[in-house]
DNA sequence: CCCGGTTTGTAGTGGTCACTGCGAAACCAT
DNA sequence: ATGGTTTCGCAGTGACCACTACAAACCGGG
């Protein structure tokens, strides 16, 4: 009948564990005691604190994708469109926890502690090659249309997760109010 | 001759020592260690450690003014024009400990833990504020295109810091190579 | 030169952390 | 059922954390 957990288990706890309470709250103890176990058997499948850190990043990863999907699968001719495509997954970014675990993440990554120094950087690489392959109904010429509308949506999530929905819509109703009627 | 430390003497210690080691290694042992002085003296001045945090963060405010200011000191007419003006700060942000502490805060922020959750918003809304105090000079028509640059700038800034230089300078490429002749 | 408050050192407090030694229980093959 | 392996609980270990009790050193005003 096999055990009472597995590997997997541990993992789908620890991803949820954080996305609950933050990478910070993250700790053998706590994630034992969320599954009601030892803490001895969350060590016994995870050696290390780090390896249980990759493990998590990597679920984040597919986390992440999922929540962006949407948000490119509209395809945009320009600039102004592809913010526009993205803007409701935008809205509602604050109030998602996967992109707060994200800048948990990337904040340590540049505080320059391991593991997230090393991982993160994969994380967000693969998240852009991602996205721009998603774009690829953009004519060729339009790829730096794509490059600025996914800096933009970068800057937006930041503005959203640092500063609040006030800046985030402030800056966004500008760039669609301006652009708009402009380029096509 | 008054006493060895004053208040600002161990503010601008603690603030010199989240640049070189980040926020999570501040603590009093260490801080006090560095000003060479027993970690008494440094709680005697800041009662609680968010005391000690609220005012490094305070000082990092300005020290990202400082370094952001060169971005923004050229008028420019558009987007394009005004992410040019910023890429000489963008492309060395990388190495700037300012920059990586201010996503390390913005970290701690987006996990929730204060003071972190309560004081970063408002760093952020002062800076861009700040910043669209600095493209005064831009057409009010033109708005848009500034609070569009301001959230680019600000991806930008984030792809350098969490995915290396490689890829933020694929994106930047891309945006001023495109838009260079097009609107202006 | 002594008296008040201000500043500093010594030596802790209780708490949490990642991680471990060891033995017992659960499991599987035979 | 039995022997060996995998899984797990109990009870730690030492390190580090923010923060504190207490008293000594220091200072300017009288």
């Amino acid at each position: 009948m096999g055990y009472r957990h597995t590997k997997d288990d541990i993992l789908a706890g620890a991803l949820a564990a954080a996305l609950d309470d933050g990478l910070s709250q993250l700790t053998f103890g706590r994630l034992a005691k969320r599954l009601g176990v030892s803490d001895r058997v969350v060590v016994y499948y995870f050696p290390s604190k780090d390896d249980l850190i990759g493990e998590v990043l990597l679920g984040l990863g597919t986390q992440l994708q999922i929540a962006l999907a949407p948000a490119f699968a509209t395809p945009a001719a320009n600039h102004v469109e592809m913010l526009r495509a993205a803007w409701p997954v935008l809205a509602r970014s604050e109030h998602d926890p996967v992109f707060a675990l994200f800048f948990e993440a990337g904040g340590l990554a540049a505080a320059g502690r391991e593991p997230y120094r090393s991982l993160v950087p994969q994380l967000v690489t693969a998240w852009v090659e991602w996205a721009a392959g998603l774009i690829v109904g953009t004519p060729a010429r339009r790829r730096d249309e794509a490059a600025a509308a996914i800096a933009t949506i970068d800057g937006l999530l930041l503005f959203r997760q640092l500063a609040g929905s006030k800046a985030a819509d402030q800056a966004a109703r500008r760039i669609l109010a301006g652009g708009a009627s402009a380029r096509g």
